[in-house]
RNA sequence: GGGCGGUUAGCUCAGUCGGUAGAGCGCCUGCUUUACACGCAGGAUGUCGGCGGUUCGAGCCCGUCACCGCCCA
């Protein structure tokens, strides 16, 4: 074997063995495809087909694949469906920009010509976030793979939304929505970020009808709007501005006379007290203008510039030029009265980045309240659980105030809407082309064209069946009954609206049943100063880069460890780091394996063992197991990888390894035997252990392990768990072998604090032990001879040598002669410090037993433990004083 | 403004049922110890954010304040 693991070359070579051998295969994908094991489903989160995998996909992932491995090994038939989404706006934005290079736009080639184009781009490029998943070890099934827009999951689509419109679910409105002026479509409010600005705030005088000179002062942070105000509006109990409600204003440069009106919306606090109202360009307005009845002046176009419903000297202009011309009109009418700095919110197109633009225009919308009440009563009544919990309050909080959702979006790529009209604009929403003709025949009477809706659907709309139109839905498919519902969704919280409450809507309206039982939500990872990683901040970790660097098992051991509950990740290479060197010290315990012929015994029995230490290691290892499981399947991910990197390194190379050293050295044939046979057991529980955590090194490992010409029955992503008995501990080696650490750190500890050179081995003697304890001195001589670096061990005969150095083990007082080696004045001060310290703990603990209270409330077991460990702390105490004394006072 | 999360060693964070405060990294000291210097051995470091309460007993429960972060208006 080599000195160190190198993974680039190990990662490749095994992740195709595993797919070659189909591993990953779930009953559904192999031929057979019947078998007795429970189904373990998990859906992936599809990513973006023109996406790469960055370090927020590298947990998630790194997540789901170790409970598939883990319920693989478990013996379930463990199905990770992977697949991705077809990402409407930023796929077509990618081939869109391929053409500009080109000189070309989507229209110069016409929508089929474009959509060939798409898929052709998607054929050459897309899906390089698929490859990226298998550098990380994902061990999906990938034979299932899904694309949103392949037939199966577009028949889907299409079944949904026709589903829906027949039962008044989906339908066709004029309302206000998020408008792209760049992208010219529609975006949904989740694909709107608010971003904190400075701006201004514009006071306007507009002048009462009438009122001789009078005017009533508005504020506005969008003047340009201002040419399609309806009203102004004042609060109800605003005494500046009572007695002009109920007058007019004549909007100036427009000319248009329009009502005050009282509403509370107006905030009397904020600017004049009195607002503008612009129905057709402001949520808040909007809904207004409906509590007045209102007209709407809708004065954008699709770029938001002025149409033809702004005097003629605005027509055309930019909504940024215009609001310096307004404003410059304003002030040469003498009717600006003055600026001030504002701070506002301005929303911006996620994929855009340019200002969003509130627009009344026509669009399909999903009666998402009504679904949403099945979606919010799974989750009451637990059948869909959060972990942790507390983003249940946020998922109900959003869908409790769940507004109509937006569906339909101006672009050409993705699921065209099966709607289709009709001359008199009758609309006919089919399954097919052919369909909607038949029902347009039945309508009219007659055969008539009908020209079909050019929008596409949300691709979020697609996503939302992803755990059931994956499966093969609406095809009643036998996959669809056997991994229906799955079991866990793994995700952040920044999706929880997105996707993961559509999923549940879908699910609960289109199967009857949770798509899901668990919500795993988890952290974000973060940079190490705990700044949110961006490419504009340059302070991404690109996970490909570090699987380069540090190899998969460190990355995913990393982010494993850190992924605790409820706490975000803060991410450095130097945790990297030492979670590489985790993996570099497995590989040496099975180098030195290797170097002791440690083969694998087959059927070796764990129980078999006669050594203690053999007894012991079996014992903590088997604790190790338990503690790993539990965790992962509480979701517990860092204590999982806790529990088992502590005892691998801790526990089974620390002391383990050491311990046995002096056997294999010198120990008789059974005892080598036996110790060998356990090493061999115990490192290759150990990559069980690890696999789900740390797949490549782990299943390298087991390659390499395998005793020569007797290869292994599986790889080990095939293995079964290890099932170890709990009646495997043996409290007794356990009480046994932490005494000889104890022993042995203790007199490591003497020796660093007396200065003892290395290299010096000394004499121990043990006083006042009782049989129990000279046994083990007796049994484990050896190795404590060896780790301590002692010359004898043995019970003292005869008085004890004055000049020594003592520390007390339980009932046995430790002596170290250390005549000529120690320096008197020291040793004195280090055992006076140290009773020191056990005199405060007395006091601490007296003080507590001296408060009848505590006494007679605290649990008698309390009370108890306290008294012992008083009389521990005395008895210790005690024998350090005598050993002060010894040293002459 | 509303909601959520956080505040524990120099840093990053665990801490289960209220009963002896922990880990990793970093730091200091020593070590070519036949698996591993990506290592081994040893060590130092705490007003558990402040205040108040409940309790025999609070890092943990309750109240309150401060600060930091996130989400929604």
């Amino acid at each position: 074997m080599e000195k160190t693991y190198r993974p680039a070359e190990v990662e490749a070579r095994q992740y195709a063995r595993w797919e070659e051998a189909g591993a990953f295969a779930s009953a559904a994908t192999r031929a057979a495809g019947e078998t007795n094991a429970v189904p373990y489903t998990i859906v992936i989160p599809p990513p973006n087909v023109t996406g790469s995998l960055h370090i927020g996909h590298a947990l998630n992932n790194t997540l789901q694949d170790i409970l598939i491995r883990y319920r693989r090994m478990r013996g379930r038939d463990a199905l990770w469906q992977p697949g991705t989404d077809h990402a409407g706006i930023a796929t077509q934005m990618v081939v869109e920009r391929q053409l500009a290079a080109d000189g070309k736009t989507r229209h110069d080639l016409g929508r089929d010509a474009f959509i060939d184009r798409v898929w052709r781009w998607k054929a050459e490029s897309g899906g390089t976030i698929i490859g990226q998943l298998r550098r990380l070890g994902a061990s999906c099934d990938w034979a299932r793979e899904r694309f949103t827009m392949d037939e199966g999951l577009s028949e889907a689509v299409r079944c949904v939304f026709v589903t829906l419109h027949k039962e008044g679910l989906v339908y066709r409105d004029k309302r206000l929505v998020n408008w792209d002026p760049r992208l010219h479509t529609a975006v949904s409010d989740l694909e709107v970020q608010q971003r904190e600005e400075k701006g201004k705030l514009w006071y306007f005088r507009y002048p009462v009808e009438g009122g001789d000179g009078v005017h009533i002062t508005i504020a506005t942070t969008r003047p340009e709007t201002m040419l399609g105000d309806t009203a102004v509006a004042v609060h109800p109990d605003d005494e500046r501005h009572r007695a002009l409600v109920g007058r007019h204003v004549i909007l100036p440069i427009v000319g248009r006379r329009i009502p005050i009106l009282a509403d509370p919306m107006s905030d009397p606090e904020k600017g004049s007290g009195a607002v503008k109202i612009t129905p057709a360009h402001d949520f808040n307005d909007f809904e207004l203008g409906r509590r007045h009845d209102l007209p709407m002046v809708d004065i954008f176009d699709v770029n938001a510039a002025l149409n033809d419903n702004v005097p003629a000297g605005y027509r055309g202009l930019d909504r940024f030029v215009a609001r310096e011309k307004i404003v410059a009109e304003m002030e040469a009418l003498g009717l600006l009265e003055r600026i001030d700095d504002h701070v506002l919110m301005l929303p911006y197109g996620d994929r855009s980045g340019v200002v969003i633009e509130p627009r009344l225009t026509d669009q399909w919308f999903v009666d998402a309240a009504t679904l949403a009440r099945p979606a919010i009563e799974a989750v009451e009544a637990g059948r869909i659980r959060f972990v942790p919990r507390h983003w249940e309050s946020t998922y109900f909080d959003w869908m409790r105030n769940i507004q109509p959702w937006c569906v339909s979006r101006q672009i050409w790529w993705g699921h065209q809407i099966p709607a289709w009209y009709g001359p008199d604009g009758t609309i006919f929403v089919e399954m097919t082309e052919a369909e909607a003709l038949c029902a347009a025949a039945k309508h009219y009477g007659r055969d008539t064209d009908l020209v079909r809706d050019a929008d596409v659907l949300d691709t979020w709309f697609s996503s939302a069946l992803w755990p059931f139109s994956t499966l093969g839905w609406p095809e009643q498919s036998p996959a669809l009954a056997r991994y229906y519902p799955t079991d866990v969704l793994v995700t952040g919280f920044d999706i929880i609206f997105f996707w993961v409450a559509r999923m549940i809507m879908m699910g609960m309206h289109f199967m009857h049943d949770v798509p899901f039982r668990i919500v795993y939500i988890h952290a974000l990872v973060r940079d190490a100063q705990g700044q949110k990683m961006s490419k504009s901040k340059g302070n991404v970790l690109d996970p490909l880069v570090l699987i380069d660097e540090y190899g998969a098992d460190a990355l995913r051991f990393t982010l494993t460890a850190f992924a605790a509950q409820g706490r975000d990740i803060k991410l450095s290479t130097g945790r990297i780091e030492g979670y590489r060197n985790f993996v570099t010290k497995i590989w040496n315990a099975s180098r030195y394996a290797e170097m002791n012929g440690c083969a694998a015994v087959p059927d070796f029995d764990p129980a078999s063992g006669r050594l203690t230490v053999d007894r012991w290691i079996v014992g903590a290892l088997a604790d190790a197991v338990r503690r790993t499981e539990e965790a992962i399947e509480d979701y517990r991910f860092n204590e999982a990888a806790q529990a088992a990197y502590t005892f691998v390194w801790h526990t089974f190379c620390d002391w383990y390894l050491e311990f046995t050293k002096p056997i294999l050295a010198e120990g008789d044939a059974a005892a080598k035997a036996e110790v060998r046979a356990t090493t061999a057991w115990v490192l290759d529980t150990i990559l069980k252990l690890l696999h789900p955590m740390m797949p490549f090194v782990t299943e390298e490992l087991w390659d390499n392990r395998a005793p020569a010409g007797r290869p292994r029955k599986a790889m080990l992503v095939s293995e079964s768990w290890p099932v170890l008995d709990p009646s495997l501990v043996d409290p007794l080696a356990k009480i046994e072998m932490d005494w000889v650490v104890r022993l042995i750190s203790g007199v490591r500890t003497m020796r660093a604090e007396m200065n003892v050179p290395p290299a010096a081995k000394i004499e121990l003697l043990v006083d006042g032990a009782l049989s129990e304890t000279l046994r083990r001195l007796e049994t484990h001589r050896e190795l404590i001879v060896r780790l301590a670096r002692l010359s004898s061990a043995a019970a003292l005969a005869g008085p004890a040598p004055a000049e020594a150095a003592r520390l007390v083990l339980d009932e046995a007082t430790v002596i170290l002669p250390l005549g000529g080696v120690i320096d008197i004045a020291q040793e004195r001060a280090r055992l006076r410090k140290e009773i020191g310290r056990l005199e405060r703990e007395i006091d601490g603990i007296d003080k507590k037993l001296g408060n009848a209270n505590f006494v007679a409330r605290a649990p008698e077991e309390v009370v108890e433990e306290n008294r012992e460990r008083r009389a521990e702390f005395e008895t210790t105490r005690a024998r350090l004083s005598e050993a002060l004394v010894q040293l002459g006072v």
